[in-house]
DNA sequence: CTTGATAAGTGTAAAAAATACACTTTTGTG
DNA sequence: CACAAAAGTGTATTTTTTACACTTATCAAG
């Protein structure tokens, strides 16, 4: 049977609007959380909603969400990756809207997380008590889809690490590991394995609150990306 | 220092094309191949670009997909994921486009591929002698993308399943893997690992063109699902 | 200044997984 | 019926992963 053949379409091209939106992962507290913000206004007034906005006329989808998350919420990303791409038709209830969905993660730092415009309406969910009901357009989705990511990535590439500030001990990225996994890694393993990528520099010790003083570490990053070229594995 | 805040926005809401367009991976004569279509209109006139097209008011882009390799390429579509949204402000020389993409699997038939309505002015290439030059928009970059998502999902997903009929040997399977990664497998620890997973269901032997018949089997959809679930890995 | 509590750091043995490797079986063809 | 072609199978070796317990450095309290 020959593949159906329709009349030609007529050449109308449909305008839609496109946005980004990000889920962003901090780690605080010994856990990892993400931004929400209540919307203020019509549709899904009063519900949870991502951080994201319109991409102007001149950018491109990745620097509209850097700027995003500069101007409203005052971070600055140490990771982003594109996430997935949703368009269902009644997304958006005004008019038919893509969202280009950003995976983000932001260093631990000691200044406390600032807010920018959005102080009053936005806060931070720890990952695993995320609000059950009440989310704008299909944001509870990609949230979701995000923590599958980070969960997955984990496993295979070194994103822990920006989670955490430059220096860090490997207590820290163990831990890291064991919340968001939700495993109780072997404490030897893991430094043995860390150790044995030849990726952590040694820079200094610092004391430790109580006990032993830790040895910081940095990432090198240089000569991490040159070995993925050469197709490495950071399995876990 | 506080973040930078700048004067509310005006609210107008620019408006852009959207489109889908598809890296299509098939079998054939033991190498994989993509159609590639030399576009008959400028902008990029006699230029390769990848199957796709705008989405329509009502579709979601994975069926403005679908719909797209049906209709214009009579294509059955084995499996079909998205690979990335391309958005650069300056992609398409008339107006602001963004491109979901998308990287499909067909499987192998007994009739040759069909052409739909492009019959003339596509053409299936092999995936390491695709045109150095000559490529409509971002498409080589598309491209890229897609031929190394194959190669690194192959390693842990069953995908290469999807390039085959129904029912399959191991000979063949092994063949998908030595081409598509370049590797020449040992041929018994191949079978050793695929019969352990346990997803390969017998059917029947046949003739092999010379030589000892062979065992073909299929593949249980069902069961790895289930395994997916419970967080299985597929390693190579 | 000694003791106790806390967290960091380290090595080895056992188990599991991945790899390397060669011959036998079944069929079609000459 | 001998030969060529492709399919099929087992075992030993190496590598990787896992399991597991004691020592060390510091701080705080007595």
């Amino acid at each position: 049977m020959p593949p159906s053949r329709k009349a030609a379409r007529p050449t109308e091209l449909s305008s839609f609007i496109v946005s980004v939106d990000s889920v962003i992962f901090a780690y605080m507290n010994q856990a990892v959380y993400i931004p929400l913000i209540m919307r203020a206004v019509e549709p899904f007034q009063n519900c949870w909603s991502l951080p994201g906005g319109p991409i102007l006329e001149k950018e491109t989808p990745e620097s509209a969400c850097l700027r995003k998350l500069e101007e409203d919420m005052g971070l600055k990303v140490e990771y982003l990756e594109q996430l997935y791409t949703f368009g269902a038709p009644d997304r958006d209830p005004r008019k038919r809207a893509f969202s280009i969905s950003y995976f983000a993660l932001i260093a631990e730092s000691e200044e406390p997380l600032s807010w920018g415009q959005d102080s009053r309406t936005a806060q931070w969910f720890h990952i695993d008590q995320l609000p059950e009901v009440g989310w704008a357009f299909d944001h509870q989705q990609i949230v979701q889809m995000a923590i599958k990511r980070l969960r997955a990535k984990l496993s295979y590439e070194p994103i822990g690490l920006s989670l955490l500030a430059e220096e860090f001990s490997l207590s820290e990225l163990k831990r890291i590991y064991d919340v968001i996994l939700g495993t109780e890694l072997d404490r030897r393993n893991f430094q043995k394995k860390l150790k044995s990528t030849g990726l952590l520099i040694p820079t200094r010790t610092v004391p430790s609150p109580r006990g032993k003083p830790s040895q910081l570490y940095r990432f090198d990053e240089a000569r991490y990306k040159q070995l993925k070229e050469e197709g490495l594995s950071f399995g876990f």
